[in-house]
Order: structure tokens, then C-alpha cells, then sequence
DNA sequence: ACTCGTGTTAGCTG
DNA sequence: TCAGCTAACACGAG
């Protein structure tokens, strides 16, 4: 599920986890938490609180205060492919997240691969049924671009258009911008009509900034509408698919490394 | 039964 | 150095 929408509204949720003194933290998915040994984490954050909930693309982090009141180490969380973040009150019941909605994924308690418990009686968890999601202490962020949101278009064109690479390879590079993952590429290079293949030296100026443009709006749609598979192109995405503007059958390549669809007739 | 995948990273190759 | 490929992680969906 997660690109930057999905994240950012992680986050939110991850927001209602701070300001609480974490009385517990089981740690032992050693995967997860890697490389840091099951019991690091416990020892460095019980007794303290989370202050913040930060993001710069998909990656979420926490700055923690200790018991005595000195700074602490950054709890950083990533979601990988299908993580999700669960945090409850005091009573058990699951707060933040925007309206309730009746939760689809069925709970299996071995899938939370790591908890944080709370003096109060709540919790903070990490549910994850692939393991991809990650833990860790201090995160390193200096492999991030800027967030892919509130880019100035002469930062967007300067960093996209360096290298060789395809426009989309290049979309996906979160040290170039960060939050950008499959499926907003995809949608992003059809509604702006550009072939994903496209070197990004071949992008000129005007490609570039109507790129910029269409990735702010697809951005902001994602965010208002629920996630990155709401987007317009998304649902066709698939074989036999067509291009729900000119009827187009949508053709299928690797691009990047990952799974690409795009119309041929549209996208040049 | 078998392939694929909304992500990342280490290691390898040209 | 850069760019592209592969494997690994674990499991559901088609």
C-alpha cells in the first residue's frame, strides 16, 4: 500500500502515539529491527515518550525524550510494501486514521512485528504481514532527496533531469525526491502523457515542468481521496486494460526495475 | 502449481 | 561513477 499519501496519513496516526510514556517495547523481530539486536530498542526508549511524528517521503521517524528529560534517539519507521501503523488508547481501541471504517485486515498477533506498550494501557504497533516494514534506531535520512511534495520546479527540473535514466527509473529514485513509488509514477507519466522510457536528458523544459505539475496534482488527490490507488489510471492497470481517455489498450514493460503500464498512443 | 507485486538494500556486472 | 540486474525478505492474490 504505501507511497507518500499512505505514509503521511501513517503518520497521522503515529502522531497519536506521542506525548505518552512507553512502559514497554517487545523488539525481538530481529528482521525487522535490524541490524540493531532484540532488546536495543527496548533499552534505549522504555521509560521515555515519542515527541514528534516526522516524514520525509516514505520514510516516518519519532525524536524521543528520555526519562530524565534528555534527548533520546529517533525511532524510525517504514512501512515497506504493506506495513501498517495501529495505535490504541487506553481502552484497546484504535485511534487516529482518519473516519472509522471497519478494519478489513484480519489481526493475527504474529504480524505485528513490533510493539510499543504505554503506561496508559495503549500501544503503538507495527503490523506487517510480508516483513518488509523496518525499525530502527537513528535512522540514516541523508540518502533522502526532498519531499516529493512542496518541490520548487527549478529544484524538480534540476534533479530530475541529471543522469541518463528513464524519466520514471529517475521518478522512483527517492534520493533524487522522496515519496514517489510505483503506481504514483505510473500515474503521474500518464496523466502528464509522457512514455516512462524516456530518457530524462529528452525531457525538455516544458516536459519537465508539466511532469512537476501533474505529480503535485496527483500528490494532492492521493491525499484528499485515500491513497495512490485511487488514481485515475490505476484501475486499468492490468492486462486488457485501456487508456480511460482515448480507449487505448495500455501496454506492459519493466521500467526501473518494476512493473510498468502506460497507453502507447498518449504517452510519447 | 506457479507467477507477480504499492519497497528497500546489498552485491554484482558492463 | 553510473545504470541496470538479481536476490532476499513473506505472504496473498490471480
Amino acid at each position: 500500500m504505501p507511497e507518500l499519501p499512505e505514509v503521511e496519513n501513517a503518520r497521522t496516526v503515529l502522531a497519536q502515539a506521542t506525548g505518552r510514556v512507553i512502559a514497554e517495547i517487545d523488539d525481538r523481530d530481529d528482521w525487522v529491527c535490524r541490524p540493531h539486536r532484540p532488546g536495543d530498542i527496548a533499552t534505549a526508549l522504555e521509560g521515555g515518550t515519542l515527541t514528534t511524528a516526522r516524514r520525509i517521503g516514505k520514510t516516518m521517524w519519532c525524536d524521543t525524550r528520555t526519562a530524565d528529560g534528555a534527548d533520546g534517539p529517533a525511532l524510525g519507521v517504514h512501512l515497506g510494501m504493506g506495513g501498517r501503523i495501529v495505535v490504541t488508547d487506553s481502552g484497546g481501541e484504535r485511534i487516529g486514521g482518519g473516519p472509522a471504517r471497519p478494519d478489513r485486515q484480519p489481526r493475527k498477533t504474529e504480524w505485528d512485528r513490533f510493539t510499543v506498550a504505554f503506561a496508559d494501557g495503549g500501544e503503538f504497533r507495527l503490523f506487517d504481514k510480508r516483513r518488509l516494514g523496518r525499525i530502527r534506531l537513528d535512522p540514516d535520512l541523508s540518502g533522502l532527496g526532498p519531499d516529493a511534495e512542496n518541490m520548487k520546479p527549478a529544484e524538480f527540473r534540476d534533479r530530475l533531469a541529471a543522469g541518463r535514466s528513464a524519466v520514471k527509473a529517475r521518478l522512483l529514485d527517492q534520493s533524487v525526491l522522496a515519496g514517489v513509488g510505483n503506481l504514483l509514477a505510473d500515474e503521474t507519466l500518464w496523466q502528464a502523457r509522457i512514455d516512462p522510457r524516456t530518457p530524462v536528458r529528452d525531457l525538455t523544459r516544458t516536459d519537465l515542468d508539466r511532469l512537476h505539475r501533474n505529480l503535485d496534482r496527483a500528490l494532492e488527490r492521493a491525499i484528499a481521496n485515500g491513497g495512490v490507488h485511487t488514481g485515475e489510471v490505476i484501475e486499468h492497470r492490468h492486462p486488457g486494460g485501456h487508456c480511460p481517455r482515448c480507449g487505448t489498450e495500455m501496454v506492459h514493460g519493466t521500467v526501473g526495475g518494476r512493473s510498468t503500464w502506460w497507453c502507447p498512443k498518449e504517452q510519447e
